[in-house]
DNA sequence: TATAAATGTAAAACATATTTTACATTCCAA
DNA sequence: TTGGAATGTAAAATATGTTTTACATTTATA
């Protein structure tokens, strides 16, 4: 699933680094979530779309996988 | 994280067994998920939201864990 | 250009989500 | 009031997400 974070985060001027601190996860998973290494849990996806002040929906792009 | 599957599958009178292969998920996963075992992953999340017709930010409640 | 900050990446360990099989319980209609 | 459908639950196996540590590469700036 593809997201915009990486668009979101530029525009807001915040680090991976600095993202990561306020959702409290690693750097790394910010990372590897921008890069679409893997999906985030359920958690962090509120939490993201919360500190990006986005709803979930507009974080997102579902493509019907299933 | 808390959500509204429950509610939304009785409005929409259908089964936990055909949400289930809506999803293309187990039965139990829809079960547990409505029980709040644990949560969905991303994925289906999307799904979920879009065979029962609603907003991903309107089918669960975050109550700012992180 | 040199240096620091930011980003990419990888492996191991650990945590969480999902499936399958199987059985018990509840609910509802005949 | 019994029988079938729907739901709850559990264990084992597998898949996916996250952290930590560590190092390499890129980017921005003094």
């Amino acid at each position: 699933m593809k997201n915009r974070i990486h668009e979101l985060r530029k525009a807001r001027q915040i680090s991976q680094e600095e993202l990561a601190k306020l959702c409290g996860v690693s750097r790394q998973t910010i990372n590897a979530i921008e890069n679409n290494k893997y999906d985030p849990s359920l958690e962090l996806v509120f939490s993201l779309a919360t500190k990006l002040g986005i709803l979930v929906d507009e974080l997102f792009i579902y493509n019907k996988g299933r």
